[in-house]
DNA sequence: CGCAATAGATTCGACGTCGAACAATCTGAT
DNA sequence: ATCAGATTGTTCGACGTCGAATCTATTGCG
């Protein structure tokens, strides 16, 4: 016999939200990450890293975990393998010693140049089941909730 | 010197919602996830699964497969660490000998119907950041992308 | 300067996640 | 009734993911 717990709107609103975010989510990828691997050999995670490494140029692995919202001790895991298959390189950073500069090697960047287009392009399609301006609102609404998450909401809700 | 790819506006469109929307995710879950693993050392997949057999009953594993989105790999694994805590059981079925009815224990009963509220809370202060109609539009918008996403667009991208 | 506090990165262990290959069962068409 | 094909679940190997502990380097304070 299910449970059916007694919830507020608010609350039964903002779980309806959240679930349907995750799913969305869930929907996505698996139309995305085989084709990622098949193609080219690239896990999500790695085509994010080669990615941010392509269209901001050469960083510290610190400003990486900023960028892609992982773990530090995920991405030096993520960079090992990228490293094993020669496609990043840790450099040396002289400003300091703590530091590697993650940055494309020839062939790094190499594939991520020829791997975006295709996943763009299957990304637009994806999308393509929303209008334009559901695209927009959409955009609007997620970067709005992960702005106000990061920044705040900080007080506990354990009062 | 970073790659700035030239981009068709309705590209670059489903790409920036479809990072926004990724970043949302990755927003949110560092700030619910550890919460669950300390006060019930409960992973989000094994919240999931209670979750899902608190509020629709006992089923068999291809049925949540649907329900979370995951592969049935992947949901073996999780049953499997949450039927060693003693949280779930597998009942033989009667009607198909293939499958497992997957059900809760008394503990695993007892402990996600603890563990919901507060949860629930958790995501509902987050989404606090949205208006209530703009978790609304939020919904709306995850809803019909996951559908139409699931649905179709399996014409092949590659022309 | 000197030392405590902080920050960047790695290691380790546990779990999640997938796809491929496999075994068991069921289904449907003949 | 039979058998090819589909469905359910498991196993295996690879990778992602995290938090805690640890190491080194930097920073900031007295």
């Amino acid at each position: 016999m299910p449970a059916r717990p007694r919830l507020d709107p608010a609350t039964r609103l903002a779980l309806s939200a959240f679930v349907k975010l995750r799913r969305a989510v869930n929907s996505l990828t698996p139309r995305l990450n085989p084709v990622l691997q098949k193609d080219f050999r690239l896990t999500e995670s790695q085509f994010g890293v080669l990615e941010a490494l392509l269209h901001l140029g050469p960083m510290p692995q610190a400003r990486l975990c900023d960028k892609l919202l992982v773990s530090g001790s995920n991405l030096t895991t993520v960079i090992d393998n990228l490293e094993d298959r020669g496609l990043v390189r840790r450099e040396a950073d002289p400003e300091d010693r703590r530091t590697w500069l993650v940055q494309l090697s020839a062939r790094g960047g190499e594939l991520i140049t020829r791997a975006f287009p295709p996943h763009a392009a299957r990304v637009t399609a994806l999308l393509g089941t929303l209008t334009t301006q559901e695209q927009k609102q959409l955009g609007q609404l997620c970067r709005k909730l992960g702005l106000g998450v990061q920044q705040g909401v900080t007080y506990d809700i354990n009062h």
